[in-house]
DNA sequence: AATGAATGAGTATTCATTCAT
DNA sequence: TATGAATGAATACTCATTCAT
């Protein structure tokens, strides 16, 4: 049997979104990509390394799916930033979870570098959104309510995974809709 | 040596805040408390009834450090809202964690009753805070800010965990005293 | 079952006598002292640990059943020589082995604390013999030969050991019999 | 990349003195023979070959650098005892460590070919030194002078290795040397 | 020959929990 | 109530060996 790593990156993502990065074993991983739990040290060297492409694979992802158009100089800033905020509002509302938040506490004490991958992506994407904001607010006002926006759009997530009420995440989704 | 339970419940709090449910072991929680593990079965029957009271009695902290003032039917609602709010952003951004958010997902995976004590708990705030808004907006619109402005401090306190930026709680703390 | 440590040492040593300590399981020495492999981590923090008891184990046996009568000042130096080679000779004709000899390669990739007090062994051992010497040698004569004296029986183990031939080993303890 | 056998032998040499046979991996081997673990099986059919192989490959070595001297029956014995000697001695200087004798325990454990290779080097070396010195103490005697001598030399190999003092490998083998 | 993925048994170690004292 | 030894299952990881390509 051939099993690409990717495949296996996929396959962690999922548990560790499940339940969690501590309580997914190598063996969960295993069965649940039809491999034995030695086998995957063939792919990864350790846990850890699978963290962090996991991360890094949900960094991509973004990079993809939501940041390649908010960084189209092409398009106008409004329809980008629509762009990005109906992509992760939408995503948010089916998964219910960020994953970077979810693993976050686990990075925290296992691995630097994945930390780091979090931290970036954060400030990456505050970046983003300040830059579509800055034409009309200036670069220091874009920066600020930039990060007040995303603040919230995780506030908002939390708020749907603890009380299953999609309410504030989408009425602050709005909202930095409202900005531009 | 004697050890009484709300020791052991405070112990237990400040591992599981440093480590994290899952890596703190009861070996730990006696370590730290002056106990053998072996000990900790004699006032608690396992770790998911720690986690429970853990739970508990971060709500208790709460509902008496906070909730008790902003249900004082003797003082003004910006007083009440005011204090509630300085005591919130405050103790956040002591401690750059929500306990009871930090311990979502272990509670989502180990025990229903901390499960129901967490989401209680965030009703609750919501609903006290909601109270404080409905004379001057209603009840629908109140309930409706105040899902949002504490998502919204929820948030905050992700980006100062995250990015050790306290900029965004702060601000959305101002955002919620200048509802009242 | 109360099971103390120094029987757990004594089935380690008699294991890693037999099969080598890499060779040696946690579970071999678990299933020989009656406990389960993880009940040894009770007494001891880990493998390395027991390796370096062991050895100390080796050492006091030594300093007890030998160092001690070498060291009486009340008897005659050729009465405490002999007593020490004989004891010696027939220790190694029986046992067929040098523990710490045997340990060395392990003690030196896997434990500093191990791979020093083997080294202080035979530099006490080196040393007492030379006190014996001393008298009719001089110091650094004594030295030099007890030094010689004491390898020379390491190889006799070995000589034993590999080729079964107890003879040199004997030959040379005669030879260092007749130092006095 | 295409290897011989013989480099593989070379390379699993250096790393059995290096880390012993147990702590040594098919993956070192590999790595440091610029192969991957599965090619080794093409060239041998298991580590315990590979052990074997090793252990005859030092032995042909002293074969070729030493005995082929040691036999020359055109020389004169005194002649062809120093050579024996100055090689040896030289040689366990450098390399502070009996290959054959470090390997001994495992070849004990794993393999009854490697084992009795090693033994029959040893008593090949006793014989021909025994042969070197018959002519002048008779065959018994030289025989006995033989095996003590090579006892020792192993004696002051392992005091150079333990406690890093060459003195009794030295005078050993100056005594040897006096033999003739 | 060489590769590299897969195997499956094994390694040391951890941990929540139990229980006799 | 406290102890500390014991349990047994689980954990991450290693390794000699196999095998299809």
């Amino acid at each position: 049997m051939k099993t690409d790593p990717s495949n296996l990156i996929h396959v962690s993502l999922q548990l560790f979104r499940k339940k969690g990065y501590k309580r997914t074993s190598m063996a969960d991983i295993g069965r649940e990509s039809g491999l034995l739990k030695g086998s995957i040290y063939h792919h990864f060297p350790n846990k850890e390394r699978l963290l962090i492409e996991v991360v890094d694979h949900v960094c991509n992802l973004f990079e993809e799916g939501v940041f390649t158009t908010s960084l189209r100089q092409d398009l106008d800033e409004k329809v980008r930033l629509d762009a990005m905020i109906d992509a992760v509002e939408s995503y948010y509302i089916e998964q219910r979870l960020c994953t970077l938040v979810h693993l976050w506490p686990d990075a925290m004490q296992e691995s630097a570098e994945a930390r780091e991958v979090i931290q970036r992506f954060f400030k990456r994407w505050e970046d983003i959104l300040a830059a579509l904001l800055e034409p009309k607010y200036g670069a220091e006002v874009a920066q600020r309510l930039s990060a007040d926006g995303l603040a919230k759009i995780e506030g908002g997530v939390i708020w749907l995974q603890i009380l299953n009420d999609p309410g504030p995440l989408k009425r602050c989704s709005d909202e930095i809709r409202g900005l531009l």
